[in-house]
DNA sequence: GATGAATGAGGATTCATTCAT
DNA sequence: AATGAATGAATCCTCATTCAT
């Protein structure tokens, strides 16, 4: 009746909040720990019309998934070349500190994000859809190659490479994801700007020494 | 009859062969993916025999904590100049660097540890015991304060130090906990002596930085 | 579709039904003898679709207590002067004859009532809600109350007035709970009406000697 | 080793400790709700070691019942001119109401008895021995028998005299079980000497009205 | 598109009981 | 006589899912 084509009618509108409730929970409680019916509460709505919009829970959680993954992998992707069939490019840099930037500036910003990856790195990535999947191999392969050309002169050996990118990434995604055991533990909000405004830097600094003289007139934080 | 005092009873026995299950499964799966069942086929008894030896799913999930982090805090714990209860002090080296090969090594030895640990920090240390909980806290403190005193001239300010200090964490545990994710997607078994010796490296090096020159003359509690 | 306001929705209907089986058992077995399995069976249903209606077996017992109790409470709350939430005055008489006359009747229709009570008596009141707790001990007090006021002259002593009255409570309430039993061994129904009618007869000569004189132009059996 | 044929072994001491156990227990909250670990518990001992004394829970709840029941059934049985294999003669009075002072001093000091009773009566006598429910309606038949002789000219049909009789049984079986709840409720400890006394004094009053000439010349066994 | 009702499968836990020691 | 260990059966309850409305 309205215009069927706009993206906010009501049914994706429920879609959309389940999705976003489910994120959250999959996020604090990864998937076995999450239930339909904790989703649905958060929504507002019964269980089974959770299924008006999801055939079911594993769905629901690719759903979840694809959703969080798909704009950092599709940002890792272009800058390493790689094309995805859905959504727009975002048009990365070609500077690998401005993609880092980038990229910890959007876990920041969802910071669900990280803790999904980490559930479901976890999990050994057993519900990864095989798009998902084939992106990620391909990514760590352009960072390693990039880092290799890159980085070869700091007396780092070419061996070392891949597993100072997944320092990265462990850096990166361990750091969002520890933020509320921390702040219980320690006191300090990882949340807080002032400290992730830090932790920006470091990471910076670390992939700096990774990427030492990509694009040299590109500064990080202008 | 036959010594009593030998501590490999039967009853002992089955409950370690239970919390050896238990920490590979809570570790694969987390605590809400574990069933009693799994742990039970893996051990070669019938569920309601683990009631014989923990009294709920909570307790042992506990009990496997305990068991399995006990040690590495005690590490810290006495690097940090805590004392610790239970367990005789190991006495480890003053140097960061020798702990922190350590506690690789530690890691690499009981490759669960890092996989319990990530999984209870996604939760929130739900149910991490007050015991265990307490001395976490204290042993970033001391790493930091230690950071402080040792790197204070490596042009690394004052308020990075937490940071970088999570940060070896992350990459330490992160390293072991994506071994599994990783070797599927990119072939390569983060677990081999290779890769592993490599990481020790890494992770040296990225302590010599934080700690550059502690003096093996300064004694952690002076 | 068809009238959504009539009171007898499937819901409701099938809840009735679980409130009926429910209350037969447990007036039977007890709380603790009785399984929700048994009470869906009797229903026709599976056990979980009891969770639609009652949160929990617990729950469950306390409704049928309430929809059991409140009857008689009702009515001899009104009698003694109380007021009650719920349900509309009936309106008895001011004769303690007529009262005792009519909750005879009511038991006698009811005949899971007095063995509910028993079973509630036995352990303690332990699941009977604050609400029905606070209604019991004012009917005794206003009984005993009402027992010194007009049977003061027959040569009881006040002090022996409450065990009088809870002697009547008994004879009631026990002649009840014992009739499976006693047609076992004595052959006797005394659930037949003649014997019902006969009981009655006792209970009001008892009540005659307690409270010999209230308005003496009502007479209990007309 | 040590004399056998004592009744005092220690043997016979653990199986009397489990049934002072069990007997409280099954009073308190009748079979279904009293576990073999409850009583194991109250005894001291683990819950297998009832079995080197009584070979399962049906079986130890039949032996409570018949400890209890079997000294008043006894008592009633020799009033009633019945015989009983186990236990030597007690030797009752003749007089009805001396009966009845003794069954309530019986039940006074056993207030196990009573409730004990009570769930059984409920539960239908489901698990009463062949034997004890022999006993039962036959002196349920002399006392009906015995109150037609002496009771016939005080205005009191014979019909019903039986129901006389069953009210004073549940007004003595009645008293005792609802005690713990009445506390609660009333505030009044029924279990004190001062009213049990003046419970005695009512039942022998309303016994007094049942068998008001009980001449002392009637022998019971004609 | 939403939901009340229902349910099969399964999960943690308890219990009575057995048996070797 | 006592018990640690083990277990089959059953209990309460939860969960994902279906379906008629």
């Amino acid at each position: 009746m309205d215009e069927p084509s706009l993206p906010t009618r009501k049914g994706d509108r429920t879609a959309l909040r389940i999705l976003d409730a489910a994120e959250a929970l999959f996020a604090e409680k990864g998937f076995a720990g999450t239930t339909l019916r904790d989703v649905a509460t958060r929504v507002g709505i019964q269980t089974p019309s959770l299924y008006n919009n999801f055939p079911g829970k594993e769905s629901l959680y690719g759903a979840v998934l694809e959703r969080s993954l798909s704009p950092v992998l599709q940002l890792l992707a272009e800058f390493a070349g790689q094309q995805h069939s859905s959504g727009a490019p975002v048009g990365p840099a070609n500077d690998p500190r401005v993609l880092i930037e980038r990229v910890m500036k959007f876990m920041a910003d969802s910071p669900n994000l990280p803790r999904l990856i980490l559930h479901e790195t976890l999990a050994g990535g057993e519900r990864l859809s095989p798009e998902l999947r084939a992106w990620i191999g391909p990514i760590f392969e352009k960072a390693n190659q990039l880092a290799e050309e890159t980085g070869a002169d700091i007396g780092i050996s070419r061996e070392q490479i891949p597993l100072l990118v997944l320092a990265l990434y462990n850096i990166v995604v361990g750091y969002f994801a520890i933020a509320p055991l921390y702040q219980q533990l320690n006191g300090k909000d990882l949340m807080s700007e002032t400290l992730r405004l830090q932790q920006v830097q470091i990471v910076a600094n670390l992939a700096q020494t990774l990427f030492p003289r990509t694009s040299p007139s590109t500064p990080p934080t202008p």
